[in-house]
DNA sequence: TCGTTGCGAAACTCGTACGTATCGAAATTG
DNA sequence: CAATTTCGATACGTACGAGTTTCGCAACGA
């Protein structure tokens, strides 16, 4: 029995390219960021894309979804962090994370296949909800709900209420809202109308 | 000179099917509504829906794209007639049009069409927009203007923040929301919200 | 050095859809 | 009736992309 350094043992072999796994991801979020639909991604645009033969992208990925589904999984959610000093301030950081982000295309295509593609894929949209939606929607909640208990919110305020009003409305800006970028004190007056109401 | 009932002189030969007409409207919604993007939809699917030629399609839209911009165009904007007698009722009235359309499947999908192909098919977009959003919008522009004007709302509220929280959370919460049909008080709900704030 | 595996490129088969053309039948005018 | 136009059906040539295979070369372990 030979010496074996890790527990997993290195095959023969010429290994599997780093780079060109980069490379394809990479193409493929490019595309995406593009404004393609995922059934409007070719395999073959992705290989010439990235500059490598449909061989190395078959070799990995058995398919076209899958290979989104990584795509899209590979995109981090770094929750921004909070001060904890306030709700509205925390509130604020939030939607602001939300605001900033929306200025690069990429993460605009995501959102829109991310609304637009979830029936026909869920098995995609399942994991990229766990991956990317899921921990800012905890951190929102968990927000929400301290300032519940310690004053700051109305104790009788509904959390997926007032979840949803935060962040559809800027959901909704950066959809429909004025072309170019969003003002970068959005998401202040977001959290302010939302925290005071509209009625005098 | 023979006589001519009506300016338009009939040709000759056999006239075009109606009903031939609607059925393709009706196939080519009916695709959009079960998840298909404009990519996505084939003449020849239409055809076969329809129970018509290929033909029959091509004489009347010279490609696909002039069909679906047809087809959505179709689709009518009957803005909720309101009472008027407060603010908060229209605003109910204008949300819960919202949320009753959202329990077909046809309506959401045209929405989901709004939202994901705006890039791409922009003069589809852009008609459809005038046809069947800018009515609401501009009703609901109305009344929240109405309620500046006599008191019921903030007089320094920006109209337009105003418009996207109602908007936006509605939204959200068709695209979002818990499965099934939604409350029919959610709009009551989401309006008292708005209204009132979300602090104590 | 040799065996193994990955590489990009290219050729290949196969299915799908486009847009056009052609068919016999049906509907309409004159 | 004849002329004209549409009808649904079907066949056609073209194009594109999926997924597979083959090729000569590169990178690695033994």
């Amino acid at each position: 029995m030979t010496i074996q350094e890790s527990g997993t043992a290195r095959p023969a072999g010429r290994p599997r390219s780093e780079k060109a796994e980069k490379a394809i991801i990479e193409a493929t979020l490019d595309l995406i960021g593009e404004g393609m639909g995922v059934s409007d991604l070719s395999i073959e645009a992705i290989a010439s894309r990235a500059g490598v033969g449909k061989t190395t992208i078959y070799r990995r990925w058995s398919n076209k979804e899958d290979l989104v589904v990584d795509a899209l999984a590979t995109l981090k959610a770094p929750v921004p962090s909070l001060t904890g000093t306030s709700v509205r301030d925390d509130l604020i950081s939030l939607l602001d994370a939300m605001r900033s982000e929306s200025g690069v295309a990429r993460n605009r295509c995501v959102m829109k296949i991310a609304m637009s593609e979830a029936d026909r894929y869920p098995q995609l949209m399942d994991r990229f909800m766990k991956r990317a939606i899921e921990p800012r929607r905890q951190a929102m909640r968990a927000v929400i709900e301290r300032g519940i208990a310690n004053g700051e919110l109305r104790a009788d305020l509904d959390v997926s209420m007032g979840m949803a009003v935060l962040t559809g409305t800027m959901l909704w800006f950066t959809k429909w809202g004025p072309a170019g970028d969003l003002d970068v004190d959005l998401a202040e007056r977001v959290v302010d109308v939302a925290l005071a109401g509209m009625a005098p």
